[in-house]
DNA sequence: GCGACAG
DNA sequence: ATCTTGTCGC
């Protein structure tokens, strides 16, 4: 993918608390995303003891869910996991991984949270400012709002309600099965988010996309990564 | 001051 | 996130 800007990572904590303050002025809740022909999902893993992440992105054909490409991006960590600046950690490798990217995703899912965080601006509205694309987040647990449990049945949801406000939706994307959390990323509308989740989520917890990226983003720290069909790196 | 806390 | 086998439930 294009991405023009060079974006600023080496931060210590408290400045990138306060660039969150300055990027989350720039997220838009709203857009229409238009006809969706490709969809991709982005993620990362870790190498067990050392700081070595492997960021990817894989892109999926909508409605039939094929994948169509993979690109990926591993580095060294400058940045440790702290609640609320997931962005600061994995954001490097992921932009690396992109850049990488040859096709132009119509909507981007990320592994975590869109503006359901302490600041408005989750990884999937960060990433989504920094890509000038419309973003959904889908995180498996809250980090910040309180939500009631969701009917049973798929495709029940349930406010993430924070000082009265809704900031994004628990969605049962499978029968009995926790329900993920969704927020809105970038350019996109909440119940549009809602949607696409529901739209790529097919006999798994976790979106097609998520899903993929996660199970790419594993064979590629366990260095099995393929190259075929898709743009390998790192 | 004491917990809570995406991945 | 990662370390890990079997096991209970639908």
């Amino acid at each position: 993918m294009e991405i023009r800007d060079v974006h600023a990572f080496d931060l210590t904590p408290a400045e990138a608390i306060r660039l969150q303050g300055e990027l989350r002025a720039r997220v838009r809740l709203s857009g229409d995303i238009g006809e969706v022909s490709l969809v991709a999902g982005a993620d990362a893993s870790y190498t067990k003891g050392s700081d070595e992440i492997h960021a990817v992105v894989v892109v999926l054909r909508y409605p039939d869910l094929a994948v169509v490409e993979r690109a990926s991006a591993s580095a060294v960590t400058a940045f440790p996991y702290i609640p609320g600046l997931l962005t600061f950690r994995e954001g490097p490798a992921l932009i690396e991984a992109f850049r990488r990217l040859r096709s132009e995703p119509d909507v981007v899912v990320f592994d975590g949270q869109g503006i359901a965080h302490p600041r408005g601006l989750g990884i999937a509205s960060h990433m989504g400012v920094l890509l000038d694309r419309p973003t959904v987040g889908v995180a498996k647990n809250l980090l910040v709002g309180t939500a009631a449990e969701p009917a049973a049945g798929r495709g029940s949801t349930a406010p993430i309600l924070r000082d009265g406000e809704t900031i994004g939706m628990a969605v049962r994307t499978k029968e009995r099965v926790k329900p993920v959390y969704v927020s809105a990323g970038h350019r996109i509308a909440l119940s549009t988010a809602v949607d696409l989740v529901l739209a790529t989520a097919r006999g798994y917890r976790l979106p097609e996309p998520t899903r993929q990226a996660h199970l790419y983003a594993n064979a590629v720290r366990r260095g099995e990564g393929q190259t075929t069909l898709s743009t390998s790196g790192g």
